[in-house]
DNA sequence: AGAATGGGTGAACATGCGTTCACCGAAACT
DNA sequence: AGTTTCGGTGAACGCATGTTCACCCATTCT
């Protein structure tokens, strides 16, 4: 069936994709602005030259993976959501959090050590939209939080402060599980951790208004 | 007094600092991987060769400035710790914890930016010994919550993951600090937000063994 | 069948890179 | 005073980089 047919967008898209499989390769141990032209080109098997027919420059790349990158980390996201709707418990919704972010970051790591890394080193335009991105998970957060029970009275900078808190712990959790390179045991300590804090930050965040003064000593 | 006496020790020294700074200026927009020799040599005003009298490699100037950097950090801490002897409140231990840290923050910018660059995107050996650096805060950390009351029947890990969460979302505040560049309306925006989640985790922290079962919703 | 399209080629360029080496000259020793 | 030390010099090397250009030829369109 799909036989002798590689007509021509599918043999550009296959070479744009071994681009993108080889730019996020290569500048796994370093930074995209590190990353050069000729390097790719010869990882996907093709001369320098042909690189610019399916980008601009090793900026546009890298804009190509930012978006490929959120593409996926935003289908997690609504996984995430989805799973929320029939698990009604704090604790549960931690927990389903917590795995579908470890299954998720162990079936992409590579994707989530790239914004994590470009995030602070990457090409000024990078650099700006991963913080965009990130910004619209913290308002996506924090209107998810605002239905919630027990939320209503909040102001709307400490959902966004509380957003904050929460998305920070979660890309540093998935930094820490990109690190653990796949072992289970590494990973599996890591996603502890994790759990461990959504729900401190989760306990302290629902005691916040209604009685924060009742957890200082004097 | 200081006049007509530029030993050579002082001069070296001298030359060394004008590296160093020139370094973390240059690779301000980019990283230390995609940092060049020759660029520093030209910025600092000495022939590149000259260099290698001060450095083995680009590798081990930033390995100096991590070590500079965390010199710098850790008398920030020492500060912090010194003030908690005399404010044994909690929201006291916050403020004053944050405003230390905005100060800090605010008078290097240069070094927090290196660090939280380099951490995920700086060569193997400086990305290893940040890591270091800053697991050594997070047991200092540890040791000092272990001290405060209301903590004595705390596990060792609970302790661990806790100082983690609060060193990750102070990295994070350090970061958004860094990027305010200054600017004080943007740097208080920053801190206040650092207050709110800090306080909001150690309400969570002091509820944690103590009844966190009240605090989900069924 | 014939023309147009477009991904891939290969040579060429100017530039910048890390590293080497012999050398200089003033400060620091004896 | 004579010698050693050593930070800085400048030429030279082999190599990798981004970018240009004219060109090729299979697929696609007419």
């Amino acid at each position: 069936m799909s036989e002798q047919a590689p007509t021509r967008v599918e043999k550009k898209e296959r070479t744009r994709r071994a681009i993108l499989d080889a730019a996020l390769d290569l500048c796994e141990d370093s930074s995209l602005v590190a990353l050069s032209l000729r390097q790719v080109a010869k990882e996907v098997g093709i001369v320098p030259t042909a690189f610019y027919r399916h980008f601009d420059s090793i900026e546009d790349l890298g804009l190509a993976l930012v978006d490929e990158s959120f593409v996926a980390l935003r289908a997690m996201l609504r996984a995430i959501r989805r799973n929320d709707d029939t698990a009604p418990t704090f604790t549960a919704i931690v927990d389903r959090s917590v795995d579908t972010l470890e299954q998720h970051v162990h079936g992409h790591h590579g994707q989530f050590r790239f914004i994590a890394r470009e995030r602070t080193a990457g090409p000024p335009a990078v650099k700006a939209r991963i913080r965009h991105e990130i910004e619209l998970c913290e308002r996506e957060l924090a209107t998810d939080i605002a239905r919630l029970p027990g939320t209503d009275h909040w102001s709307a900078e400490d959902l966004q402060v509380l957003s904050s808190l929460i998305v920070t712990a979660m890309v540093g959790t998935a930094e820490a599980m990109a690190d653990a390179g796949g072992r289970p045991d590494a990973e599996k300590r890591v996603s502890d951790a994790a759990r461990t804090q959504l729900r401190m930050v989760l306990i302290g965040a629902l005691n916040w208004r209604s009685g924060p003064a009742d957890s200082t000593q004097e």
